[in-house]
DNA sequence: GGTGGTTGTCGAAGCGCTTCGACGAAGCGT
DNA sequence: ACGCTTCGTCGAAGCGCTTCGACAACCACC
């Protein structure tokens, strides 16, 4: 392993000359230039990055702080993940993604306190983050995926929840329909804290309402049978329902699942918009599904390239910035099929038999891939 | 931020007298051990993971090495991750996952180069992986998540394949199944060397001959639709099969949802079992699949266990160790409809009207979860 | 009461890099 | 021709820790 040391001697310069190469930190003629880089190459040098941390104070490394529960990561996720990476990476900084829980922060304070960290960037930040807290207090720069309860002073980059929800509400509108439910998370979830959960229900009132229309929001537990358990409330509450519009990915196949075992089609009886999801899910279903795509591998980048900004220029200004996911209509999107007013389309055409129903109800699905 | 001097000053011996007492290497008198953890205490001293890497030129630093496909990261990967985490943090190392795409041997180079891994934790190994050569070539420790073509000379924890199918053979069996049909990923995967589906074909082989049975072996894509495909294709060439073996988790719900389609029940038609599946998408399908659990966390404790052990003992033995998938039974398996032997089941009793078949097209899922 | 081996502690020399101050050599205006 | 400012480079002082050799002090043992 070569050092600088032995750059430094072949090049025939000293090695400050060779950091100074390196960093850019101060003016180096084109020769010198020229000659250390080509010693670097000879030799094969990469720079220790132990001893540049401890020198520089600075370890070059920006850490992603990724709660990782049971269920495992969604495209969403690993598109920004993927997208951070590479912002970090053309940077000259190395991303590294910590499965640190949002409650422990033990782990997170030995490696911020150990100086191993840059900066931090949490993902899936709860209105109240114990995370964002002790980094603050440790002086750690952070910008937040997501948002907590109050951001006065903190960066972040997030969903447009408003936007997102307002647009697929505008696209059901504009197809015609009028009475339409959003399947949002569990009411545990919601009552939680769950940022997103909130956000979009509360965008979706202002929406439906902005339209002279009923805002009817189901709660739906985290699985398929709560899908499917949402639909049947939704149909019960509102048997006239012509479109549906979900948070919650892991019930969206329980919904479709439920209404075909109704009988329904989609989109001829219910047309259904998915929140939130990566083209990849909204294939997995037929007719592909309509869906607000996430923006996740620009959302990673924006937040390294702000984190970064914020390491080099001192605290810097501070930058909250959402983007929206973008809608794709695809298969799973119609008009209505009563495209008067406010007709009742009734709780399906000719319910089938018991025994369909029985069997439909075996036709469900939703996973999270592999195991 | 305190740093050695501070504690030793504050204790009244050297600094080398506290750094033996933070890591042992030297024996320490009770006394000053006392007085030394007492002023670490009242600074809320860390030591600084830099300094100490340089130092000791190692950086306690593991690298999990995670391609990250736009598919994101399943349930069984992320049990595997919490627990690799936790079995570092419990060493006093930590456990950096990094995004490196199996083929990005640029990032992993610098990363490795800049003596910032202690050791390496490659997943998801292919048979042939230019991620291992490198790290052999860079004398990088590790420890493979899986197994290359060639493993002499290399430490592995992996998924007993064998003993997974074989025991998932003998549970269908055992129920009275005689034609067994297993749904592997993708000719194209299978092609391209993918050792699970390679492993896993060949000991389907292997069991069913055993039991004097015909292996039949269906490749379906990684989606709804292939496991749709599979299911027809497998009808066709075995019009009396009772029993599908799936290792194909993607498609899985699609296979489901065929099934229903064609009006058979499960497990009264049909019985499924799911490979390498965990509890938690198990538990999605209803109703809910008999599958192999994988061993993810104790996977991922093994591996980083192993590793340690070679950063310690010099290189130490290598360690190759398989661990089986355990079967979980759950709804979808059961005695096959005819307990006979070569009767034919045929395609499924009354087919469904084509009106309800093109409903049924639209009764899938499958989905990873999220976006 | 020497000899020899532990045991516990210290001082100092780095680990490989960054960065500060210094300094000769140009380049400039006047 | 004079000082004055860049420009380009060097030497040296650390960054905070580990680790080696040295060395007292103590124990035992014949």
């Amino acid at each position: 392993m070569a050092t600088m040391q032995d750059v430094a001697r072949r090049a025939g310069v000293s090695v400050s000359t060779v950091s100074y190469v390196l960093t850019g930190t101060r003016p180096i003629s084109q020769a010198t230039r020229d000659k250390v880089h080509a010693a670097m190459a000879e030799l094969d040098y990469q720079p220790n990055a132990m001893a540049r941390g401890l020198a520089s104070r600075r370890s070059r490394i920006l850490g992603l702080l990724m709660p990782m529960d049971e269920r495992g990561l969604g495209a969403t996720e690993t598109a920004f993940v993927t997208g951070a990476a590479a912002a970090a990476s053309a940077a000259g900084y190395h991303l590294v993604l910590s499965p640190i829980g949002v409650a422990d922060t033990d782990e997170l304070r030995r490696l911020a306190s150990q100086r191993m960290l840059d900066g931090a960037l949490p993902m899936e930040v709860q209105l109240d983050d114990p995370r964002v807290d002790l980094l603050r207090e440790l002086g750690v720069p952070l910008v937040l995926i997501g948002r907590t309860g109050d951001t006065t002073g903190l960066s972040y980059v997030d969903i447009d929840f408003d936007r997102t929800v307002r647009d697929a509400v505008d696209h059901l509108v504009g197809l015609g329909h009028r009475r339409i439910v959003y399947v949002n998370h569990s009411t545990a979830t919601i009552a939680h804290g769950y940022g997103p959960a909130l956000r979009t229900r509360d965008a979706f009132v202002a929406a439906m309402t902005g339209h002279g229309l009923d805002p009817l929001m189901i709660a739906a537990e985290d699985s398929a049978a709560g899908g499917r358990a949402a639909l049947s409330e939704a149909f019960d509450r509102a048997p006239d329902l012509t479109a549906v519009l979900a948070m919650n990915e892991n019930a969206i196949f329980g919904i479709l699942g439920e209404l075909a075992g109704r009988g329904l089609s989609v989109p001829g009886d219910v047309s259904v918009v998915s929140m939130v999801t990566s083209p990849q899910v909204a294939e997995l279903a037929t007719p592909a599904l309509t869906a607000m795509t996430s923006p996740g591998s620009a959302l990673g980048r924006i937040a390294v390239e702000t984190l970064l900004r914020h390491l080099d220029g001192g605290s810097g200004e501070i930058h909250q910035q959402l983007l929206p996911c973008v809608l794709e209509v695809r298969g799973s999107s119609g008009p209505p099929r009563a495209t008067g007013g406010d007709s009742t389309t009734g709780t399906g055409p000719a319910r089938p038999a018991p025994a369909r129903t029985e069997e439909a109800a075996r036709r469900r699905a939703a996973t999270r891939r592999r195991a």
